[in-house]
DNA sequence: TGTACATCAGTGAACGCGCGTTCACTGATGTAC
DNA sequence: TGTACATCAGTGAACGCGCGTTCACTGATGTAC
């Protein structure tokens, strides 16, 4: 019981530097609870009191760990945009079918959740204005779209000449990329009635001419 | 010379009204200042009195016309939304060529203007941080899709019947809108040699199996 | 047409509030001996 | 292991600034006679 075997035991096994694995924990609030109040509220609106709070930190901690609050949106700007690719570049896999599905579902969970379309509003207004941000936005699409397309191009020989003709394998992976992000956009106005989340695969399987449920 | 013919004559003929017009004037003079200095600077770092300079009037004025910077900013998207959509609708005429043609050069002169950029961004984020006003986002663009659809449906009979039986004409008008909406995003953030204009067109050509380029 | 009064778009200085940022201070962690 | 000192993450009250909004006032336009 007294054998130092406190259940909510703060006392892990950082053999190197205490105060670092807890500085290192606080930004990782601080992130966290950035993302769920800048969603919440919009750059603007958010306080940076409030962000602090939600973190469990006081505003004097902030400041520790980013020079502004500028500065912490845009920590946060570029950590959300990294995950956000690297969760599509998951779901692409070997098996075309199973890509496909896996894209339809992201489709409809991310534009059915708040949190998630609204940080993507607000990212993308921020790269609009940043010009210089969106260089780092193109490195993030372009890495995915190399995956995309590495994992592509062994299907993509087998694919209807005339397809080929008109679009190379690069701008077909452009125009999924465009219908991925318009469709959900379209998604948040008009309902999950009227964007059913499998239009993604099934128009993309129109673009390639493939046959509408190849497996099964 | 001394007739009454002064070259900046502000003497118009307006017999109903006099007020009334110059109040007229005003309200849009300030609309379109907000336009500029929304899409300049944003919602949050915009102030009222810039606007109010830049339409060549007083703070105070503003008031007389909108009750809040929101109500301004609420008009402006309202005119906004509506305007791009008629534009858009503008363009989609009989010919189904000259109408692929005119939408890919929308698609570009989209991308390409900042300020064009800007404020869809920043309205878009009005939206979803408003779901009242997603509603007449959708009223919108089911207006463009009615009259889209309309234009299409005598061409639609055409279509190869095994892309109708995927996607429903209607479905299809979606997908072209998502498509529309997204090459634009692309082209922002991958530049004009990543995501030619003309993508547009090619794409939905390859989705309804229609020739390359028909007429010529 | 002319005169007296009413209306109201437009003015701009002043107010007040919210919030980003600072800074002197605290105490736990790290280090030297 | 123990002690004295240094470092530095974290604190929170206070500051100062920017900006949205107000309001008493002005003068041109409209109206009644």
């Amino acid at each position: 019981m007294t054998q130092g075997c406190d259940p909510a035991a703060p006392t892990a096994n950082p053999p190197l530097g205490r105060r670092a694995a807890t500085k290192a924990r606080t930004r990782e609030a601080l992130l966290d609870a950035a993302r769920r109040v800048f969603a919440e509220r919009g750059y603007g609106p958010a306080s940076v009191e409030e962000i602090a709070r939600t973190a469990g930190v006081s505003v004097g901690s902030v400041y520790v760990h980013f020079a502004s609050k500028d500065a912490l949106f845009t920590a946060l700007v570029e950590t959300q945009t990294s995950a956000d690719v690297d969760t599509r570049a998951a779901l692409v896999q070997d098996d075309p079918k199973a890509t496909f599905d896996a894209l339809d579902r992201l489709v409809g969970e991310v534009a059915d959740s708040r949190e998630d379309a609204l940080l993507d509003a607000e990212i993308w207004l921020y790269a609009v204005r940043h010009p210089e941000f969106v260089g780092r936005l193109a490195e993030h699409e372009v890495r995915l779209a190399r995956f995309a397309s590495e994992q592509l191009s062994p299907n993509w020989e087998g694919v209807d000449p005339a397809v080929r003709a008109t679009v190379r394998d690069d701008e077909f992976i452009v125009a999924a990329a465009a219908l991925y992000h318009g469709l959900i956009r379209l998604r948040r106005v008009l309902g999950e009635d009227a964007v059913p989340a499998d239009l993604f695969s099934r128009v993309l399987r129109l673009i390639l001419r493939l046959p509408d449920q190849p497996g099964e």
